[in-house]
DNA sequence: GACATCTGTAACCATTTGGTTACGATATTC
DNA sequence: GAATATCGTAACCAAATGGTTACAGATGTC
């Protein structure tokens, strides 16, 4: 059970390694897509985009609902708290408060 | 400048993905290591680590100073902080306080 | 039932990745 | 200066990764 969630956890780490990845997760925030409405997002073709979605759905941040013949996507951020837990780990070796980080957004403007 | 910021987040994703890089990092939260030092905690050979602490310090993870013929490396944990603000962008969507998340690492015992 | 739509999957391919062994470079020690 | 210790790199290899095209399967529409 432990080490299923340790073997998850890993998973997710490599989930969010790939740029695509992110900006999907990034278009789920906005609300559920369908795949297609996903794809036409990219260029990449729609089954390249396919293969990353059952990856996500893999590791539980994407949950899918069927609708017609549609399939709606939906984020499911729980997985990332593994990741936001190991971060905090090191967050006492940047020695840097919510204050200063919200500065060190700002200034770059993302 | 600010691309420049950006492609280095997009390396440190992908540097945290392995495992292992992973381990190394938390090794280094312990202290400083030589390269050699590293190694011996791990089954793989040493170029293999050596490969990865290249990479680690491509993207600003580690730090190395040299002394003598030793390599000691050090963590610098700052380009973390990209990979803090990325999730930042997600906690609303997993609806926990960090009193959640405090929860969370309990029950699970890491 | 015929047809169009939306999506998953199989087969295949080029590239990247993580690993190995062999070797070279540099600095310390005798 | 010869020997030793520490480490990086080159060359090579198997496996994983991300992409493509072609096709199959289910659902809604006519």
């Amino acid at each position: 059970m432990v080490t299923h969630k340790r073997a998850q956890s890993a998973a997710v780490f490599r989930a969010i390694a790939d740029p695509t990845r992110r900006e999907i997760l990034g278009l789920l925030r906005r609300g559920p897509h369908t795949v297609g409405a996903i794809a036409a997002n990219f260029r990449t073709s729609r089954p390249a985009i396919s293969k990353h979605l059952r990856l996500l759905r893999s590791v539980g941040l994407v949950a899918t609902t069927q609708d017609g013949t549609a399939r709606v996507c939906e984020l499911n951020a729980k997985p990332l708290r593994a990741v936001r837990e190991w971060l905090g780990d090191y967050e006492a070796f940047w020695g840097e408060s919510l204050r200063s980080l919200k500065r060190y957004v700002e200034e770059d403007g993302r």
